[in-house]
RNA sequence: UGGGGAUUAGUGUAACGGUAGCACAACUGACUCUGACUCAGUUAGUCUAGGUUCGAAUCCUAGAUCCCCAGCCA
């Protein structure tokens, strides 16, 4: 297993992504103390998706790679939204991925940006004294109509309320005294900018709802403008790294840090200066054939479209974990796209890649039949059953053999048989000649078909002279080496394979509706035999990581957790790279 | 129409005034007891138009295209 081991330090083999310069840049110029401090903010309002896992995986490398620290910080500040299962799963993703927030070298902790509310809700009295902040009470529908225009400025006829009455308006909000909706704080900043969010933003609004984290403690919840800049602050990040769409957010940023922070100094009555770190926006990912909005994800799993979250055909990391994909081959994927600042869209294909790339290093080999068609080896000395050694992984030379069974009575794969195949198929076809992979070399005499004209039953002769797979004597030669079971030795396990979840490549690109673009069978169920070597090694396996093995030659499965003991269930992860199946299609 | 960003082979991504390189995809071929893996090779690119310069993907000017912004969501 020490192939496993093995990956690659990610920063060292590539030129710095501008991140990692800008970085450079602070630690060169002794910004922060040299210290690198990093977080992955997640609300927790849904399962987090390959998307995230990007984010996540940026993050903790940048801690890594400059030798500082990574927190988790949950970015509660809307009960409505917000649930403990969701805390949940992403405690237990981010560690999966191996983003450690509270053990290891990097490990900043864990926090809830709702730990801060008290500390916030301090700062939000200080600007309302300052005359940064004030109480309005105009309702959503008016302050929407009444936002202004690019070339006209927003109205705001309570933003002169003088800051005595705004603080005493805003400890009744904080005591319950007032409804949902009825009244806000808003920042005083600038009702003419072309930059909307500048527009008097809202920094509290009334919710009267139970906290996951606070119960019933606060009924006026920070809006994310005001209260991310100071979770940052307050954990001591130094960049806070976020997507695009935050851009016109960033001098909000920077304001409400240097809000409070006006005035404030060794001497100050206000207190010393707050930290002020640094907001800086990549590209989020995108990929071919995937949604990745929480919201339409929540409508699938709603709508029982799929399963759960964690559905074998989601994006989400828990559904690449059912799936069987490794998180090393996660990582390495987030790796290889790179950071820009560029919107763009990577072929699915690539994350698949990197998954094969890691199974095909670690994943040991057995022969399963997905699709049975009965072989029948009419030479064979009737009643003899012979153990055939197998290679357990050619990839990984310390793996060793096991025996499998074989027998006069095989099951061998559908497509591995065509009846007038065409110029290229080298497989088994009447008369033609093929190899059992570490077995023998069989030719096909006849076929049996039932009444619909399907064949049902191949009956063939082997050559003794194959034995162990090998060329014969006398120089004949085969194109082909299919896999195979002994029909009365095969065990029988439930085998689901997945197809892409949409059809298109930007779903929802057509009409408008990403619905219209699902893949109505993206599910198939099957019964498969396996060899018995395989069933024994499934029922030894540990519970907490499902088991990932090839399949020869059809692709790599992974156990999954609704098997049960004797009764194992295998997720196809993802298949071989098949280049038949490209010649077919090409015609 | 206002503001903020982005444009380099099919897709991603380097090159930071000095030979446009890499990965994936595609296509050839070699190897092969997995039509896998591996290896070798081929095709293919600086959004447009001007300008500065000995020299421009890079700097300047003008334009084009795409993305984001008018939640009491994050």
């Amino acid at each position: 297993m020490s192939a496993d081991t093995a990956e690659p330090s990610p920063a060292a083999a590539r030129p710095p992504h501008f991140l990692e310069q800008i970085i450079e840049a602070d630690l060169q110029a002794g910004r922060w103390g040299g210290r690198v401090h990093t977080r992955f903010p997640p609300e927790p309002n849904g399962y987090l998706h390959i998307g995230h896992a990007k984010s996540i995986c940026l993050n903790f490398g940048l801690a890594r790679t400059y030798g500082g620290r990574f927190n988790l910080r949950f970015d509660d500040t809307n009960p409505a939204k917000e649930e403990q299962e969701y805390v949940d799963s992403i405690c237990r993703d981010v560690k999966w991925l191996g983003c450690d927030y509270d053990e290891g070298p990097q490990a900043g902790g864990l926090f809830f940006a709702s730990n801060y509310f008290e500390q916030m809700y301090r700062w939000a009295e200080e600007l309302v004294r300052k005359g940064k902040a004030y109480v309005c009470e105009l309702s959503a529908e008016e302050v929407s109509a009444k936002r202004g225009t690019p070339q006209t400025p927003a109205i705001s006829p309570f933003r002169d309320r003088p800051p005595d009455e705004s603080l005493r308006l805003l400890r009744a909000m904080r005591a319950g005294a007032h409804p949902n909706g009825s009244m806000t704080l808003r920042a005083r900043i600038d009702l003419a900018s072309p930059n909307f969010n500048l527009r008097d933003p809202v920094m509290y609004r009334i919710v009267h709802e139970h906290h996951h984290n606070t119960g019933g403690d606060w009924c006026l919840y920070p809006m994310y403008d005001w209260a991310h800049g100071l979770e940052d602050s307050i954990e001591g990040i130094t960049h806070s790294i976020c997507t695009l769409e935050f851009e016109n957010h960033r001098p909000l940023y920077d304001w409400f840090i240097d809000a409070i922070n006006e005035g404030r100094g060794p001497d100050s009555e206000w207190g010393p200066r707050i930290h002020h770190p640094r907001q800086i926006e990549f590209a989020r990912l995108n990929l071919t054939y995937t949604v990745m909005s929480k919201r339409f994800l929540l409508r699938l799993v709603r709508e029982a479209r799929v399963k759960g979250w964690d559905d074998p055909r989601m994006p989400t990391i828990s559904g690449f974990r059912r799936r069987g994909y490794t998180p090393e081959s996660i990582r390495a994927f987030c790796e290889d796209v790179g950071v820009t600042r560029q919107n763009s869209v990577i072929d699915v294909g690539r994350l698949e890649n990197a998954c094969r790339e890691h199974l095909n290093r670690i994943a040991p080999r057995y022969m399963g039949v997905l699709r049975p068609l009965e072989v029948v080896i009419d030479n064979w000395p009737a009643g003899t059953v012979e153990q055939i050694a197998c290679v357990n992984n050619p990839e990984d030379p310390g793996a060793g053999t096991r025996d499998v069974p074989f027998s006069g009575k095989l099951l061998i794969e559908r497509d591995d048989f065509m009846e007038s195949p065409p110029k290229k198929f080298f497989r088994l076809a009447p008369g033609a000649e093929v190899r059992l992979r570490y077995a023998y070399w069989i030719r096909c005499v006849s076929v049996e078909k039932d009444g619909a004209g399907n064949p049902v039953r191949l009956r063939c002769t082997y050559d003794p002279a194959t034995r162990g797979g090998n060329d014969p004597p006398d120089g004949r030669k085969v194109k082909a080496t299919i896999h195979w079971v002994s029909a009365d030795h095969a065990r029988e396990v439930e085998v689901r394979l997945f197809d892409r979840l949409f059809n298109a490549e930007q779903p929802g690109a057509r009409t408008g509706d990403q619905f219209d673009d699902l893949n109505p069978s993206s599910l198939e169920v099957l019964r498969a035999r396996v060899e018995p070597a395989l069933a024994e090694a499934v029922n030894t396996a540990r519970s907490d990581e499902p088991a990932r093995v090839q399949f020869e030659r059809l692709g790599y499965f992974a156990t999954d957790p609704d098997s049960r003991p004797g009764a194992p269930i295998f997720n196809r992860i993802v298949t071989l790279k098949d280049l038949w199946v490209k010649e077919q299609k090409r015609g």
